[in-house]
DNA sequence: TGCCAGGCCGGGT
DNA sequence: ACCCGGCATGGC
């Protein structure tokens, strides 16, 4: 297994090159992103992203402080306006409460111990936690996405029923616990789903893992 | 034009 | 332990 997968990886990063994920500037950028990239495109949590450094409100203190409704205004290219508003303020409280509102100090807890603290957070689930652990955090935790699931099934190496963690602890189990490496993993699949596995129909014949 | 996008929750079986 | 409807905007 460990073989097969640094295989795919291989041939991912042949065919791609690098990624270098995340998209964002700092690391609490890239919490906000990823809650707000839930089910959204990109381009739309980026419009999103760009009124709440516009209003200079892209900070700990800044979504602290502001009132939740202001706060749906401005995400609301992201789509689910609402409820992220929510979900971002129940982090913000998470992390202002818990560790005083410093991130640092937030990444510091062991791993599996703060992502089950993230984890109680409403709002946030596994895909969140693990993206907000290794892209914000550069803790060595694999984040797994519906592409994932979708490129890893049709291509055999999980059963179409496997769980988020199932998948999460296949790669973990079977890799180092290497940051640079998870970064690049999971930002390969997303590309390669975006390319060959969209939704409606598998595109495999050209898919850059069938190539000899 | 309808369908999808880097999920998650809550209520119902 | 699953299954499903709801949440919402912008792009192709």
């Amino acid at each position: 297994m460990r073989g097969q997968l640094l295989d795919i990886y291989q041939r991912l990063f042949e065919h791609f090159g690098p990624q270098d994920w995340w998209p964002g500037e700092t690391p609490f950028e890239v919490c906000v992103g990823a809650i707000l990239t839930q089910n959204t495109s990109w381009q739309n949590v980026k419009k999103a992203i760009d009124n709440l450094k516009q209003a200079e409100l892209l900070s700990v203190h800044g979504l602290f402080q502001m009132e939740e409704a202001l706060l749906a205004n401005l995400i609301r290219p992201a789509g689910y306006y609402n409820i992220k508003a929510d979900r971002l303020k129940a982090f913000i409280n998470f992390l202002m409460h818990e560790f005083r509102g410093d991130l640092d100090a937030m990444f510091q807890t062991p791993l599996e111990e703060i992502r089950q603290q993230l984890l109680s957070i409403r709002g946030i689930g596994p895909e969140t936690a693990d993206s907000i652990l290794l892209y914000a955090g550069g803790l060595p935790t694999f984040v797994v996405d519906a592409y994932t699931m979708r490129a890893l099934s049709r291509h055999g190496l999980i059963f179409e029923d496997a769980t988020y963690e199932d998948v999460r602890g296949m790669f973990m189990d079977n890799l180092p616990p290497d940051v640079q490496l998870y970064n690049e993993f999971h930002a390969l699949l997303v590309a390669l789903g975006k390319r060959y596995c969209k939704k409606p129909r598998p595109l495999c014949s050209d898919c850059p893992l069938f190539e000899k």
